[in-house]
DNA sequence: AGTATTTACTTTCAAATTGCAAGTAGTAAT
DNA sequence: ATTACTACTTGCAATTTGAAAGTAAATACT
């Protein structure tokens, strides 16, 4: 569809030129917080992404290792989407935006149990969630 | 231009409302290290923002109390720009989206001194670049 | 003092992206 | 056998982006 250029030789230049829209780091945070979703659990998220951007938005994030499809176990229409290491990578950065959404903006959910979890200990809310999402993938 | 309509209560979704675009972080990026920036710097960046792009960001920005907009000294031409509290508060987001794209991208500056220095010390650096970005910012 | 240049934008317009709605094709359930 | 579900794709209007040119005020140059 696009080429693959990149603006500069900047990481996060380079990090923007995949995901810097409004969408693949919401894809993120539902792998993140449910370890794995389908397509129409996506669809369902409280943001309501068009379909079409949602599977432009996979594709993209599956060509760049940041997401892995997998077939839905008995079903064969079914696929289950889950991060990657390099998309488990991306987690800091995803609870560093959502620590400044929170404590800059008005009208977002401070109360979340999994904000106020991070809040308590950034560090051990990483590990363990990372250690979680990474779990039985040595294969 | 666009009604602040926000598309859940999420603080990632919020944040995203906000800066989930390519260019919004890069202007951060660019205060970030350089403390204060006037209009044509930010042009001449390496990533060559459009002019009108550019200043649509600034107001954005601006509106959101991220940046500041201060007249430039014995000049009334030209302005600088600068991070408020709200706005270095995202540096470690930035910092975050650095680090994922100097491990993961290949062809990004990985043998930059900034990156050098946030991957010997993380901690160390934040400290030091936003004490550095709020000194005398009592005002 | 008059002209050129710099600075910070704005405007114009084509191209690309987004988003809504509807359509499709292959399972799976009843 | 028919209906529903799931994961998309397609069509199209609306919005956003991006390149280029334009503008207006302030500054620098001669």
């Amino acid at each position: 569809m696009k080429t693959n250029e990149m603006r500069s030789d900047c990481p996060i230049s380079s990090s923007l030129d995949i995901f810097g829209d409004k969408w693949s780091l919401l894809i993120v945070r539902d792998l993140m917080l449910h370890k794995t979703r389908t397509y129409g659990d996506f669809t369902k998220a409280k943001e309501k992404i068009a379909t079409n951007i949602l599977a432009n938005r996979l594709q993209v994030l599956e060509e760049q290792g940041i997401i892995i499809k997998l077939p839905y176990p008995d079903n064969k229409v079914k696929g289950l989407y889950k991060l990657s290491k390099k998309g488990v990578d991306l987690i800091p950065a995803v609870i560093e935006i959502a620590l400044w959404g929170s404590s800059h903006l008005s009208d977002t959910d401070e109360s979340s149990p999994f904000i106020e979890e991070v809040k308590k200990n950034k560090v051990k809310f990483l590990k363990k969630i990372m250690d979680k999402l990474m779990a039985e993938d040595a294969a």
